[in-house]
DNA sequence: ATTTTTTGTTGTATATTTACAATATTTTAT
DNA sequence: ATAAAATATTGTAAATATACAACAAAAAAT
C-alpha cells in the first residue's frame, strides 16, 4: 500500500516545550535524526511511535498528525476565537 | 526502535457492521490478508492505515487502537453506566 | 450434506520506517 | 567573532509493514 504523506505539528509543540530534537528523541526513544525525519514529513511515524509522540505531548493523535496539511496553531485559535465570540 | 506490541478491536467493529475482511480490505486499500494479520495483532498498522480505519469506523485512533490490551466493548459500557448512574 | 465464503497459516518479495555515521550548514551562546 | 549546540543532508544497513500466493480449516449458506 503507498502510503499517504500525513502531516504533522511536531516541531511547533517541541518548539512550545523549549526542547532539543535530541531531548526529545531520548524521551520518546528514537534516534535524534528519526526526529528530525519525522519534522521535516519525510517519512511517516509507525503507529507506535505516534502513540509514544501523543502520551509525551498530552496529546491525542489527531491534534498532532494529519492526512491533511496542517494550519498554524495560531489561525485554529483564531478561528475558534471566532466561533465562540459569534453567541 | 523496538515497536512495542499494539491492541486494536477491528475484528469487533468489523463484525458489528457485518463486513468481511475482504470487504474492508477493499475500503481501506490492503490486501485481504493485511487485514487478518492486523486483527490478530501480529504486526501493527502504519500510522496512515490507522488513519484509514479510523476514518472508515468514524472514530479516533485511540478508541481502535491502543498500547494496552482493550477491555471487551461491553464492559467497557458498564463502567460508563455505574459512572454516570451513582450520580 | 455439500458448496461457498470467510478466516488462518506459512512462506517469499517489496516497501517503508528506523538506526546510525559522517559531514555541512545554521543558530545560539559566549 | 568565535565556539558550541542544533539542525540538515546523504548514504547504508536493519527492522517492520505490506502484498501476494497457495493451501488448510472453520463458518455460513444453500
Amino acid at each position: 500500500m503507498k502510503s499517504r504523506k500525513l502531516y504533522n505539528r511536531i516541531a511547533v509543540l517541541r518548539k512550545e516545550r523549549n526542547i532539543s530534537r535530541k531531548e526529545l528523541a531520548e524521551i520518546i526513544g528514537v534516534n535524534f535524526q528519526t526526529v528530525g525525519y519525522l519534522e521535516r514529513e519525510e517519512y511517516n511515524p509507525s503507529l507506535d511511535l505516534a502513540f509514544k509522540i501523543s502520551e509525551y505531548f498530552g496529546l491525542p493523535i489527531e491534534l498532532i498528525f494529519s492526512t491533511e496539511p496542517l494550519k498554524p496553531l495560531i489561525e485554529e485559535i483564531i478561528e475558534l476565537k471566532n466561533k465562540i465570540g459569534g453567541q
